[in-house]
DNA sequence: TTTCCATAGATTGCATGCAATGTTCTCAGT
DNA sequence: ACTGAGAACATTGCATGCAATCTATGGAAA
């Protein structure tokens, strides 16, 4: 999963994926208009890879772009995070339906139960501070990312890698104790996936995976009318 | 749907169609390499909007990259068209259970309404040429991306515009009374859609929509045993 | 004959110049 | 003061040159 960063011989990947951290960190907020040479000059390199690194994250949809008027980053509303987020479950559910459908090795199997124990060791401790969520959060993605390595679709897998909200928790922006439940759901949801995966019960796997993406979302709407989403971005980053 | 074409005022956007169009329609062949010089000349222009043509169809996965050691098409198995559209009935389902979960309008309804009646209309002269494939195709894909606008997702029309094979009945490799049948089962597959749209039921649209967006795909297998990809590709291009 | 290395050719990756297109500011006219 | 036209400025889109990297060919040594 973190095949998108880090690897970078050459320069027009370096530079997307440093854009693509100064957007989901905040640093260029959403709306800023991004100029080629702004940019370049930003990071040191000419325009060329700059504007090769931008039309990888039009694509991406993280930044868009008026013909001959440059680029912006995308402005994120509540419902376009929930629009992605819908769409994220869809995937992950279809991921845990193939990987129910086609079975568990014995590795498959216990690679999964250690995630699911790493992750009751750490409920178990009682933690909620930013550092357990970190923990809490690369955990869940070892899990998530596994099991559509499982299912052993290539297309999926390119679309989730491609979503911008990996995995997302938003536990940082809910408060310690709700954020403290949520972990606490999440691994009940772990526990009948994994449950729902070996007995083959592909749909049952594939309902409970939509339902367990959604959860953080719809925890956070409970609680806020308005989720401020450069705060939910940065929340989502420091997550991977 | 066809906005990803024809709307081209600069050369990077016209490139990209015309490669994109290069190679669906087998022009270029699967595995072919491609060398930016070799394309620049072949379309006449610089090796520039070359680039970021490649680019884009790489991030498509229509073309393959290497560092430093260029491009070449994108090989598709049979196996990598079986994910694509297993993606892909997926992404429809969705859609069509959003569809329902929202309800439709007075001219939603009578718009999708049209669609059957013109695809009846056509199965009832029982045509079975290209020509009339080409004209079910042609309604067939007005009907699903009325479903997908219906469902008001911008992610989800965002992926399902990405993906290859937009609607992909396969009608063209089918031999001409197995491809008869399989619009007979589309269009009642279309009708009980719409029923289970107009009553609100998600679920069963969703899965219905499954079912009828993995039918031709099934149909080809039961008659082959190895379908030729290039044949493939281009019977969905002319579809298109 | 086979293997290895070196050199020449080909190709990508990047930087930069130039023309075309957009944007903004000024200033005259109302 | 306000509007509109025009010019100055900024920015993108494209072409092209150059260096770095990769590939291929040929020849020498085992």
């Amino acid at each position: 999963m973190q095949s998108m960063e880090s690897r970078a011989s050459n320069n027009t990947e370096t530079v997307t994926s440093r854009l693509r951290a100064l957007i989901m960190d905040g640093t260029l907020p959403q709306g800023e208009k991004i100029t080629e040479t702004g940019l370049a000059a930003l990071l040191q390199v000419s325009r060329t890879p700059v504007r090769l690194a931008l039309a990888a994250l039009e694509q991406e949809d993280l930044v868009r772009g008026a013909p001959n008027r440059g680029f912006h980053v995308r402005r994120f509303t509540i419902d376009d995070m929930r629009e992605i987020l819908d769409v994220r479950a869809t995937l992950e559910g279809m991921a845990a339906r193939l990987a129910a459908e086609k079975g568990l090795t014995g590795d498959e199997e216990s690679l999964l139960r250690s995630c699911i124990e790493e992750l009751a060791a750490l409920i178990a401790t009682g933690q909620h501070d930013q550092a357990a969520f970190r923990t809490f959060s690369s955990i869940n993605i070892r899990f998530h990312t596994h099991i559509a390595r499982i299912a052993g679709n290539a297309e999926l897998i390119r679309l989730m890698e491609r979503n911008p909200f990996r995995s997302a928790p938003l536990l940082h922006i809910l408060p310690a104790e709700e954020a403290l439940q949520v972990l606490r759901e999440s691994q009940r949801d772990h526990i009948r996936l994994l449950e729902a995966i070996l007995q083959g019960q592909g749909t049952r796997a594939e309902f409970l995976m939509r339902e367990h993406a959604l959860l953080p979302l719809s925890k956070a709407t409970q609680l806020f009318d308005h989720i401020n989403t450069n705060t939910a971005m940065r929340s989502i980053q420091q997550a991977g």
